[in-house]
DNA sequence: TATATAATTAGTTATTTGGCTAAATAAGGA
DNA sequence: TCCTTATTTAGCCAAATAACTAATTATATA
């Protein structure tokens, strides 16, 4: 039971399950770009990230200085309700949100996401 | 994605997962027996119970003074969740022991844990 | 090797949450 | 009607959580 708990406390933070959607559609996205899009400090973005990881709903991968999580496939039981979510959330407002702003992080590189973070302190819009 | 969040925010902490377990099994239980069951006051089974209907993941009926609790079968799209839920729990060492001790408060009348919980004050142990 | 830098961890603070007791509400029965 | 009583609500406190900044770690590159 306290398994499964940690499953559902993973998911059930609203940044969190941002993350999750977030994930859903983009197979792997960098520790940067999740905090662009969260508008959250790194630390703040990475402390969610590894409380995902704990709970084995993520996975992550270290490419040289930059770290790329994606959606846990370790476990097969998490399977259904990672489907059970995608229905429940693939047609929400927020999920179409930010879908959209993912769309334009995407496009600039990890370096200038890395170097606006880090100028701004925490993140801040545009 | 607000109203999917409630859902996991009421399942997510470990007393009300233990009471959907509860209801997994036993259709429909008094909120004494949760009470009793839990082993926290009255009061506090209560807010527990109130914030899971609110959600969506239970529903009740008054009958006279007592009032029962069931799993809700308002929203058709929690099935899976709870079917997920039901495999994951049901062979876990919390739940066996929980069903256990309910299989030993069901004996019990509602009058009688009610007038024990009104003694004790807050829920004590036997 | 030294420097720059992406990410994480430590430490602090504000908010949320879960517990309690006491008071209020609602329902049955004398 | 008045009293008893099952449940809920209100008010409070302690513990957990999520946010931030600053410090640390790990890695690439000059």
């Amino acid at each position: 039971m306290d398994k499964t708990l940690s499953v559902l406390k993973a998911i059930s933070d609203k940044n969190r399950l941002r993350v999750f959607c977030a994930l859903l559609v983009h197979d792997e996205l960098c520790a940067c770009q999740i905090t662009d899009f969260l508008q959250v400090s790194g630390a703040t973005a990475s402390r969610h990230l590894s409380q995902m990881v704990t709970a084995g709903v993520l996975q992550n991968r270290k490419q040289g200085r930059w770290v790329y999580y994606r959606l846990s496939s370790e476990d097969p039981s998490l399977k259904p309700l990672f489907k059970w979510l995608k229905g429940k959330l693939e047609n929400s407002m927020q999920m179409q949100q930010d879908l959209a702003s993912l769309e334009k992080i995407l496009l600039i590189p990890c370096e200038e996401l890395s170097r606006k973070q880090r100028k701004n302190g925490t993140c801040t819009k545009s």
